[in-house]
Parts: C-alpha cells; structure tokens; sequence
DNA sequence: TTGCAGATATAAGTTTTACTTATATCTGCG
DNA sequence: CGCAGATATAAGTAAAACTTATATCTGCAA
C-alpha cells in the first residue's frame, strides 16, 4: 500500500497541485486525495497545507521529504541490483575448487569470465573434493569445481576430463621412444603429488593390476613439487595433463604415452546445489566454461591435430 | 503494496520459514506466499530457494536484503521523525522577529522554550514589522513576533501588550516627583529610537495632539543607543517597557508617569499563515509564550504590588 | 514401501481496498 | 456575482488481498 503513496507524496510535493501530479502519475485526482489522506493518516500528521491554488508541504511535509526520498530511491537502487546480477554486471562470483582445478584451469576460465563480466567481483576456496563438496551444501561457495561427486542435493555440471598422463625428464631413457609400458614404469622411482588426491588411489590400483608389487615412491603434497622432482631426475609420476601443459610446451618435461593405453581420466565438474537456480553471475560462469569445452573438445577430437599442436591449443585453453 | 512485501520478505529471510513468519505477522501463510510471490514478480527474481525444510534466500535475495533492511528502516525512521516533531522534542522553529521584540522580550520566551524543548533547532530573523510579515506570507519563518498587522492569510496570536515609558536620567528634575505632563515632557530634548517604528509617529502624534509645536528631537536607529543618550543626560525618550525593565531596576534609567495618562500601548503579537495549522514546536512555542503572558498578566493586574516589585517581576518574564 | 510430519503451493470464496466517474465545495478574481 | 481552478466527497465498480480448505512435495521412521 505504502509504496504508492510515497511516490505521490513526493510528486504532489514538487509540483505542488494535486491535479497536475494526478495527470503525471496517470491517475485521477480523487485517487490522489485518497492516496495522501492514507499516508498523513498513517503518519498521524498532515503533510501538505491545502489551498484554492494548490498544495503546499508543511512543516511535518518538508522534514518527512528527505525520508521518501531515501526510500523510493532505495527501492529503485535495489532493483538496478538486482538488474545487474541478472545480466552478471555486477554481485558475487562464490567458487569453491579443488588444488588441481584451482591452479590450472580455473586462472584461464576466470579471465574470459572477467573480461565478459568485469564487475562481478569473485571469489576462490581452495580444498580438496570433500571440502568443495560440503561447501556447496552450505552455500558457501555456489559453484564447486571438483572431480565429479554424487549427493542427493548436488548436480553436476561436466567442465571437462582431466587425464592422468605420465612425465619423465627429458634426458630420461624413455624420452627417445616416447612411450612406455607399465611394466618399465613400474621399475622407475615413482612421484606421487597428493596423498588425499584421488589419483592417489587410481594410480596404485593401476600399477597393481599391472602385476607390478614393489613401488619405489615418493610422496609430497602438490602438482608444482611432484614436477620439480622429476625435472631433477628423481623419478617419473602421473600428474594431469592440464597441470603440465606449459612445463610439455617449454621442454622442462617430456609427455610419455603409456602402452596399454589405460583410462586414467576424471570428469572435472562444476557441483551445485539442485534448489538454487544458476542465474546471474553462476549462470553466466557455466556459459562461459561450456563454451571453452566446447573449443577445448574441438581441439583434442580433430584427428588432423598432432599431439603437439594439441598442447598448444590447450595452452590457449587452459593457462 | 510493496511495503507488506518487504516486511515479509524479512521476516522469511531472518526466520528461513514461511509458516513462522505468518505466525509471527499474525497472518496465514497462503497470505505470505502471495506476497512474496508478488515481490518475487516486480523484482523479476526468485528471492528464495523452497525447500520441504522451509525457505533459504536466494543470491538475488541475498543481495537485496540491505535495500529491503534500509527502506523498512528508514520508514520507521521517518515516523519517528515526525513523531519528535509532534511531540515539539525534534525539528526547527523559525521565528521572525521585529528589533525590539527580538531583543528584548524573545530571549527569555526562547530560555523557557529551550528549557523545554532542547532538542528542537532555534532559528531567529530579524526586521521591521512589513519585512516580518512578509516572511510569515512566504513561509520563510513560522511565526512573525511583532505588533499586530492585518492581511487576509495572516492570523494574530495575541502575545503581550508593549507600552512606551517615560525614561530620565537619575539626575533628572522629573526624578524626585516621579510624574510629568505632556507640556514639561515638550520642553526636554526627545530622543528617538526608531525613525521606521510605528512608535515614532504615535509618539509625535501624542505630543503634537498635547498642544506642543516645537520639539527638539535626537533620532537613533536602535533603543540600546537612546537608553545611552539618556543615561548621559542628552535628554529623555518614550522606549518600550520591555526594552527598560533592566535599567530601571538597575537604577541607571528612571521610568516616569505622564500625567495625562495616555494609551501608548502597542499589541504584540504571532503573525501566523492562517492555513498552516500551528503543530509541533510552534504550537509548543506558542504555549509557552501563553504561560508566561498569564503570569505577566497576573503580577501586572495585581493592586497589592508596588511599581517596583512589578518591575522585579518583569525582569523575571522578560530577562 | 508406506505413512507421517512438516513444509510450501494452489483454489475458491469473501472481504477489503483502491480507482474512476460524477458532483460538491472552496476561494481568488474580474 | 459568477467563473476558473483548485481540492473534497460520494457512489459504484474493479481489483487485490486475506482466509479457509486442500494439494503437493520431501525427508524420515516404522
């Protein structure tokens, strides 16, 4: 109710004629009466002085003005807010990612993001999936990009698959041939670069069903370590491809193909709570994400790309 | 319509349940869902996420929250506000008033006033009596504090009755008798206080009316400055009783009877704009001034007080 | 699986509110 | 005195908001 009598308060008082004001507002004059009487009514004082040749704002009017004011303008404020998170020009970007995710692919998504929508101001939570998992559940993040995981709230939204592949030094004996089998691999100190990781587990059940029993490892707790130390020709690891696309690129590591051709890949996926709706700046962000899987699946599916040239497209992509 | 939505709005979000909130507003909840379904329509985004455990604000929801908090608040700010300013504990006082009752009798009006209503804000102009009139038309002050004036719009508050006195120096031969006539008052050097004063001709008028041709006159623009001219014995000057309290009973002027007796009394008054209803601080200010008119009247009318202890009584109500 | 508890959504009917049209009233002015 | 231009009032109609009753959904326990 009260709304509309704000705004006629205020029309009534600037132009200082109720029947002028009734014509702006596309209204009759007795509804502007009755508009006004409720208001002073509510407001248990008169507001305006009336006369034979117009309204004038009284005492109470003119101190209650600045208060209408503040009060119209701020619904209105709102409601460009609102405009804004619609066409993700403007709010809050919550993300939540896993170290792998976070580090690598994420930098890249996030720029086109930021160039599209440069006034959406964001935020990034690192852990690993569990943790993403339960802070999408609370809403502390909106978007959780993680490996893929099921709960009856949660959807997920595939981003893209990140594939385990193996990196050896390149003055290491498997450089020359480019490939390797289990087997030789398994005979090789081993780096693994996330305990909690689930690669952790997927790497061991491989080699395992390989027949291979006695592992020489090595263990340290992040991507950037595991490849500093086979750079140093401490041994070879399994490590994402989207994690060593600049260090291939460079020449500080050399990408070895893995003879049985095993699947070693993870769907990476934006999780997010079924009951909340992606609009604005979350929905802008997924658009975005597809349309880079969308160039990045382009890209590694054309048979006419060498590997190489692959790794440059993901370098675009990706960094 | 919009406000009962906005109060609803946060009452869902602060209680993250619909049924509660009903409870709470003393409304049914298909009541509730309506409205918020209706904010949801004008704002052009769900604000709450529904659940079978109840309602969780949206981001939209989230975002608009402040806005909703701000414009419920500031209309609540906004009713108390004026409810100060009914209550005269709040808002502004603009007064106008002519020199002499300005100076003289408006302090101690404003000192009791003050007293009362310390928290509303004092504005004081000063002029002669058209330019005061003239404010009071244009609003430019709420009362006009000066003799009384007829014009349509305007309306007279009767406050005081000014009475021109006759002042001599102590040393004066009208001392020891305390009295004069009008034809030993023409043989004194007359000073002037106020050449645009209405008292100025009423003054004149007397003592021509009395016979008396040849004046020797001295004219000051202000009463402070002729009270000096008397105290240093350059003659004697009819002055407002209001504006002698002081001196007189100081013992540096010395107040005179004329003989005659003569009406030189002037009535002052509240010049008011007939259609602005005297609310808040001006009906305040107005009845404090009633009071002190009341006791003024009362020691004024007493037979059993001498001049002297009505004169103490003066400095009481006008100093 | 089923049934229940606790939550929101929908439908229908009634009450209340809000708007419009038509008319009245007031006041300054020629 | 009557007119012009302003606001106020009255009556009827259209719209909206509220309530009661019912439906639907979902998590949870039997």
């Amino acid at each position: 109710m009260l709304f509309r009598q704000l705004e006629c308060f205020l029309a009534v008082a600037r132009l200082g004629n109720l029947s002028r004001a009734a014509e702006e507002m596309y209204l009759t004059q007795p509804t502007l009466t009755a508009r006004l009487k409720a208001l002073e009514e509510e407001l248990g004082e008169p507001l305006f002085v009336r006369t034979s040749r117009g309204m004038r704002v009284t005492e109470a009017g003119r101190e209650f003005l600045p208060y209408a004011t503040r009060i119209v303008g701020g619904f209105e404020e709102g409601k460009r807010r609102l405009e804004e998170l619609r066409g993700a020009s403007g709010g809050r970007l919550r993300i939540g990612a896993s170290p792998g995710v976070g580090t690598y692919a994420l930098p890249g998504l996030l720029e086109r993001f930021a160039a599209a929508h440069p006034r959406v101001s964001i935020s990034v939570r690192t852990g690993h999936s569990e943790a993403i998992l339960e802070m999408t559940l609370r809403e502390e993040v909106q978007l959780g990009l993680t490996r893929a995981m099921r709960h009856p709230e949660i959807e997920s939204l595939p981003l893209y698959d990140d594939e385990l592949v193996l990196l050896v030094d390149p003055g290491h004996r498997f450089t020359r041939r480019g490939t390797a089998s289990l087997t030789e691999i398994g005979e090789e100190q081993l780096i693994f670069f996330d305990h909690d990781s689930s690669y952790f587990e997927q790497t061991h059940a491989l080699l395992r069903n390989a027949g291979i029993r006695e592992l020489r490892t090595m263990e340290v707790d992040n991507i950037e370590a595991a490849k500093r130390m086979v750079e140093h020709r401490l041994g070879v690891a399994f490590l994402p491809r989207t994690a060593v696309v600049r260090s291939v690129s460079a020449g500080n590591l050399v990408l070895i193909a893995v003879e049985e051709n095993p699947e070693m890949s993870r769907s990476i996926v934006a999780l997010k709570r079924r009951d909340v709706p992606a609009t604005g700046p979350v929905a802008a962000f997924l658009e975005v994400a597809d349309t880079m899987g969308e160039k990045r699946d382009a890209a590694q599916l054309s048979p006419s790309l060498a590997t190489e040239f692959e790794n440059l497209q993901l370098i675009d992509l990706f960094t």
